[in-house]
DNA sequence: CTAAGTGTATTAAGCTACTTAATACACTTA
DNA sequence: TAAGTGTATTAAGTAGCTTAATACACTTAG
């Protein structure tokens, strides 16, 4: 399901946290779908089950995932989770961009990158 | 000279290297300003002197300080830093825009946002 | 009903990074 | 010469991450 990158310093369970996320934001896991238990994602990673917990855990918190008692974890509707993404991307941007700006880079130049990150893409 | 935050969850010496590169890429401090001392700087933050120092360290391996052995650390020209700075911004931009336009961010709406933040900026 | 699988919680231990503290040394300057 | 500078070292304490070993309540397949 996923892979981990041992020469990553962050935190493991805030590595699965982001790889996961990124699972779900991207449409790889549908709405419902089983995540495997703690205990099998951690054999799987080579990893204590309570690392997966906590990223557990923090995924639920944030609206990616919902819990039932016995039967596992799931990935929750993407309506849980959109706009506190959206919001948060956006405040992260505004804060780079704003020291991108103070680092020098114009206004050209990072519209000239915006429109290669997004050619060919419809928004 | 900077105030620590005490809710930063980062380390301090990482703290004060992020507020000193302000400083200098702000402007604040000019080319050839002595810096205070690991000492003095540690007694004015209530914190080691050691701290200081391996921030200090940092910024000088990123171009924005140099040291005369015996005499002190002073602010580099901005030519030792200004392009790496640039350089390392425009990535760290780059993977963020990357991940908003994934999070559903349009291409409209990040426009938008920059005109704002580069409004009255000549550039 | 029973057994297996699920999330959840707790406690103890080890490890690493950060930080402090106490020195020490070589250098420059007043 | 004395004070101030960066630099280096060693030891200790603290906090966060991780592992390990359990335990409990729940659901589901048999």
């Amino acid at each position: 399901m996923i892979v981990l990158d041992y020469r990553d310093k962050r935190p493991i369970y805030e590595q699965v946290v982001d790889k996961l996320e990124r699972l779900i934001v991207g449409g790889a896991l549908e709405q419902d779908f089983k995540m495997p238990s703690v205990r099998s994602l951690g054999m799987e990673l080579s990893v204590n089950p309570n690392t997966i917990q906590r990223a557990y855990n923090q995924l639920e918190q944030e609206g990616y995932l919902y819990t039932v008692s016995g039967r596992g974890s799931f990935v929750a509707p993407e309506s849980e989770w959109r706009d506190g993404k959206k919001h948060r991307m956006l405040e992260e941007w505004k804060l780079v961009t704003q020291s991108a700006r103070e680092a020098g880079l114009t206004r050209e130049e990072l519209v000239r990158e915006l429109e290669g990150i997004f050619e060919g893409v419809k928004s």
